[in-house]
DNA sequence: ACATTAAGTGATT
DNA sequence: AATCACTTAATGT
């Protein structure tokens, strides 16, 4: 458990290098609420109003959007250690309700800022300026090769950028997720990844097993 | 031992 | 590549 401010200080110094700025890091010290999050918890839904800014200390967190009319969802993309949420800047600049849905993939672990300092910190701080900047453009680039997945590249070669996303962004080569997660996050079928999957183990590019994956490339 | 859930497979569209 | 129908394997109670 992290909760004294020295820590606090320690994780913004190894985690967030680029807002070690020191007025910004005592304000975060100050008003940032650590939270813990459990695998499969959700940290935020759809349309629910956003009122923190999450700074990702540890774990992974998965962004997907829900269908409106069948209630399927998809993955949009992966947040990790030192990123950000950056649809929740424009949501809650806007104050609008979240469009997306936010959910712990592992333990996690967030610094919360609220909103209000959002706007401030924005003309006050340089450092935050670029960051907010930084994981914008970041998780765009995510969203637009997500999008160009989907729209043009083949089951097999969006289900290795999956595994290869989730192992990027955890940092361990062993997937824990049964072959129906991945379908709902790829939205196809659990034979078709199943199926996927065997051809890769018999490649030699991965290890099954139930629940698990391991990438061996 | 039995029930439940995950994964593998062939056939059909 | 989806769906169906069914089998086999692993795991929980």
């Amino acid at each position: 458990m992290i909760t004294e401010s020295a820590d606090i200080q320690k994780i913004l110094r190894q985690k967030f290098p680029q807002i070690a700025e020191s007025g910004l890091q005592q304000e975060i010290i100050e008003v940032g609420k650590v939270m813990h999050f459990k695998p499969w918890e959700i940290i935020m839904d759809f349309d629910s109003y956003v009122k923190m800014i999450p700074l990702i200390v540890s774990g992974s967190i998965k962004v997907s959007r829900e269908d409106d009319l069948d209630g399927r969802e998809i993955l949009l993309y992966f947040l990790g250690e030192g990123e950000t949420c950056s649809l929740s800047f424009t949501c809650c600049m806007m104050n609008k309700k979240s469009i997306i849905r936010t959910q712990a993939m592992e333990e996690t672990t967030i610094i919360g800022i609220p909103i209000k300092y959002m706007d401030l910190w924005m003309s006050k701080y340089q450092s935050w300026k670029n960051f907010v900047m930084q994981t914008y453009e970041s998780k765009m680039m995510d969203l637009v090769k997500s999008l160009d997945s989907i729209a043009f590249e083949s089951m097999d070669t969006r289900l290795v950028k999956y595994l290869q996303a989730r192992v990027d962004n955890t940092g361990s080569t062993l997937i824990q997720a049964t072959h129906q997660e991945i379908a709902n996050d790829l939205n196809a079928s659990r034979e078709a990844v199943s199926r996927l999957l065997k051809k890769l183990e018999n490649a030699g590019e991965v290890e099954l097993g139930r629940n698990q994956i391991k990438l061996l490339k």
